[in-house]
DNA sequence: GCGACAG
DNA sequence: ATCTTGTCGC
């Protein structure tokens, strides 16, 4: 049971992306970003939302920073959250940005100095409609490099599941290999990665903000264990465990 | 009616 | 996001 939303919510919602989207940088801005192993990046960010079975108002928002590249965890924060937007396609961000940017302001108040220097997003940046998904809009309003990496494609400006695409992935020879995405106006707005040797389906990795496209992927694939990148795995696990811990099902 | 639809 | 077990392979 999901009303359509109201068009002049999604009016309202689309010239704030546009309004956003101003400030906006889409390059490299930090030093580390340019060392070919990162040294200097040592505290990387992941975040999460995760939702009991029945409920899609209810959820637990999750932040933990992890070390790099040793991918251990520095700082963990779930918090129960009450989501007020519905979730409409191409607006997540008006969704869940609130309940994130809490979570790193809390951090910036109590331990600033765990704060992330990156921040890996479930979801897209640049890869967008309009050019401005969850992780421009996270790192727009926090201030913090972002990079989106969402797990499956989002079928925009041209780019989709073709034969092309198909064989594109079937290339993908070992990790870190990659493919642009590229607009139907020849604009590149991510690239398809293969994020370890052992996965197969590629996550499709986006700017977000204060970082270039080949930085994201360069980190991306050197924050990966597995397919989905470390941060946003330990975000997603750890939020789940929380709803597993304070929620559980009625049937165990 | 059918396919798409980040999370 | 969530609905969901076993199974095949290293």
């Amino acid at each position: 049971m999901s009303a359509a939303p109201a068009e002049d919510v999604v009016r309202r919602w689309e010239s704030e992306q546009q309004r956003l989207r101003l400030q906006l940088l889409d390059h490299d801005t930090e030093s580390w970003q340019q060392n070919p192993d990162f040294s200097g990046l040592q505290r990387v960010g992941g975040v999460d939302l995760s939702f009991i079975k029945g409920d899609d108002v209810n959820a637990c928002a999750q932040l933990v920073v992890l070390s790099f590249p040793d991918m251990e965890l520095l700082y963990e924060d779930s918090r129960m959250v009450t989501l007020t937007a519905p979730y409409v396609a191409g607006f997540l961000a008006f969704r869940e940005t609130p309940f994130l940017l809490e979570a790193l302001q809390r951090l910036q108040e109590n331990q600033p100095e765990l704060l992330p220097q990156v921040v890996l997003v479930d979801g897209n940046g640049l890869f967008h409609d309009r050019e401005f998904g969850l992780a421009c809009h996270l790192g727009v309003l926090s201030g913090l490099p972002c990079v989106g990496v969402a797990k499956n494609l989002l079928q925009v400006q041209g780019v989709n599941k073709s034969q092309e695409h198909q064989s594109q992935i079937a290339a993908l020879q070992k990790g870190g290999d990659s493919f642009p995405l590229t607009a139907a106006s020849g604009k590149v707005l991510g690239k398809a990665l293969r994020s370890s040797d052992k996965s197969v389906k590629p996550v499709y990795v986006s700017v977000g903000h204060k970082i270039s496209l080949d930085t994201a992927v360069r980190l991306t694939h050197a924050c990966c264990r597995y397919r989905v990148p470390e941060p946003i795995r330990q975000a997603d696990c750890r939020s789940r465990e929380y709803l597993r811990q304070h929620f559980p099902a009625a049937d165990a």
